[in-house]
Parts: structure tokens; C-alpha cells; sequence
DNA sequence: CTCAGCTCCTGCGGGC
DNA sequence: TGCCCGCAGGAGCTGA
């Protein structure tokens, strides 16, 4: 499910349940995910107030008093679940209500000020560790990811020295967490598509000016996707990084056969599979 | 170093 | 209706 702007939007709506507020109890219903948990992580996060609610790449990082700062991925079927909170908001209504514990719910923090957060995760691709925050860049899991597509370190002339001599096809180029952080299969597709560039082309042989506008095209389609993400997220109980309003504004994920967007094109779109994933294109307007 | 392919796990939708 | 198959938004690991 998550991509950078599913993250985003995951983060922006678990801010008001979270941060700030004690972790009254992390009741953890297993003892991992993709990996197991460190064995005392329920005791460590116990009582921890969360001081910050971060996000890097894919991951959601909640620094804690007490120095340490727990890592969270939401693989590819994570959910955070918040309940409870708007009973702080409703007035006349005195007691938090909470669903009841479904099938995959993992792990839950109990809150502090009455919301609960509850981490659902069908597939088990996500992943939850604690790391001392001063070491947190140089943890298994955060070391060697690329620069953030939104931050200011990531350009043109930045993705043309990492992609040089690079044969590879340019979309396996950009989900390679390293070269660019929290790109995942949709957006990669979609903001090839904005560019103009083919996925099977091969990543060193992009000129500057395509790059320029591939960078761009990054931008755009991550922005855009936040936006929509924010927008659905006005009842936060349902903060839950489904993915929102953007989906449908895809221009060619999930859209085999359909006529392409660009206005004059007649090119259909197409799917193909790359190191076996799909990628979907149109092979009139994307060279 | 680079790269393709496999792998973990569960659920869903389509075809028969 | 029920069964089987392919596919799914991630990414670490293996081996060529």
C-alpha cells in the first residue's frame, strides 16, 4: 500500500493522537512482523513520551524522551488505526470507544489523553524496531536510503551522477530506495509517464533536460498525491493511509488498455513486467 | 559492483 | 457456489 504520500498522510494523521502524548502501553500481540521484535520493546516503549513524529523515506519515526526513536514500515499492507480521540472532541461523550481488535491488528498503543493507534498489517511486510536516536542514520534500515524526492538535495544534476553508465531500466533505477528515497511502484509509473520517459529505458541513457523534467515530474506527482492524502484525512479517525482521493487521478497505473491522457495522443496504455512488477505506460508519448 | 529473480505473507477478484 | 490462479502499493537476500 504505502508509498512516500500514503506515509505522509499516515504521519499527518496520527500527529494529533501521537505527538506530544505518553505511550501509556504498546500491547504488542506478537512478537514480530517481518522481523522480530526487540525482546524487551513493549518495556522500552512504556511510558515513553513521543517528543516528534518523523518521517524518512517510508518510514514513520516517533522519537521518544528517553533517547531512542522507534522505527516503523508499514510494508506493503500496514495500516495505523486511530480510535478514541474524537471522543476528546465530542461534547457529552465521556468514555473513549474503541472497535473491537481485528484479525491482523499486531500492535497497539494505548495513548495517553484516551486514543488508541492500532497497527494492522494482513501481509506482515512491515517491520518495527527501536534504535537510540543518535544512532538512527547509521541503523541496518535507514543506511544508504537516498535523499528525499522533496528535499533540496535531490536534482537533476544529482540523479544524472547516480544513474551515469547505469544500464538498468530506468524504473528499476528509481525504486532502488538508494539512488531515491520513498518511490514505490504507482508513483514511479506516473511520474514517468508526467516525464515523458519510457520504464524500459535505461537509466544512464537519460539526457540532463529529460532528467530536469523527470525530477520535476517526481515532485509534482508526490505533491499532488499529499494533497489528496491530506484532504481525505478531515475525519481522522479513518487516518488509516488507504490510499485516497489520488488514486483516481492515476494517468496510467491500474489502466491497461485505456486510452492515454496526453491530450492529441492516441496511444493506449500498456502493462509489461519489470524484474516482476508491473509497469504501466504509454508507448506512444513515453521514449 | 550490478542486476535479475526469489522470497516472506495474506487476501482479493476473475475465470471456470 | 466453490475452487484455483494470478496478482498486489516493499524490499532484503542470493547467486550469477
Amino acid at each position: 500500500m504505502p508509498e512516500l504520500p500514503e506515509v505522509e498522510t499516515v504521519r499527518r494523521g496520527l500527529l494529533p493522537a501521537m505527538e506530544g502524548a505518553r505511550i501509556l502501553r504498546a500491547e504488542l500481540r506478537r512478537g514480530d512482523l517481518r522481523w522480530p521484535f526487540p525482546p524487551d520493546m513493549g518495556a522500552r516503549l512504556q511510558g515513553a513520551r513521543v517528543m516528534q513524529l518523523r518521517r524518512r523515506s517510508k518510514y514513520l519515526l516517533a522519537d521518544l524522551d528517553r533517547g531512542e526513536t522507534l522505527i516503523v514500515h508499514l510494508g506493503m499492507s500496514g495500516r495505523m488505526v486511530i480510535s478514541g480521540l474524537a471522543a476528546a472532541h465530542v461534547p457529552g461523550q465521556f468514555h473513549y470507544d474503541h472497535p473491537q481488535i481485528e484479525k491482523h491488528d499486531h500492535v497497539l498503543f494505548h495513548m495517553e489523553g484516551g486514543a488508541r493507534v492500532t497497527f494492522n498489517d494482513p501481509r506482515r511486510f512491515g517491520a518495527m524496531d527501536l534504535c537510540p536516536t543518535a544512532a538512527l542514520e547509521g541503523h541496518r534500515l535507514m543506511a544508504g536510503i537516498g535523499p528525499e524526492p522533496l528535499g533540496n538535495t535531490f536534482d537533476a544534476t544529482y540523479l544524472r551522477a547516480r544513474l551515469q553508465g547505469r544500464r538498468t531500466p530506468i524504473k528499476a533505477a528509481l525504486l532502488d530506495q538508494r539512488i531515491v528515497a520513498g518511490l514505490g511502484n504507482i508513483y514511479v509509473c506516473e511520474a514517468l509517464f508526467r516525464a515523458g520517459i519510457s520504464p524500459v529505458r535505461a537509466a544512464g541513457r537519460i539526457g540532463p533536460a529529460r532528467l530536469e523534467r523527470l525530477t520535476q515530474a517526481i515532485r509534482d506527482t508526490l505533491h499532488e498525491a499529499i494533497e489528496a492524502g491530506g484532504s481525505s484525512l478531515r475525519d481522522y479517525r479513518q487516518a488509516n493511509g488507504e490510499l485516497g482521493y489520488f488514486q483516481h487521478a492515476f494517468r496510467v497505473y491500474g489502466r491497461e488498455g485505456a486510452a492515454c491522457t496526453t491530450p492529441g495522443c492516441r496511444g493506449q496504455v500498456r502493462r509489461i513486467v519489470q524484474s516482476a512488477r508491473s509497469s504501466f505506460y504509454c508507448p506512444q508519448c513515453q521514449r
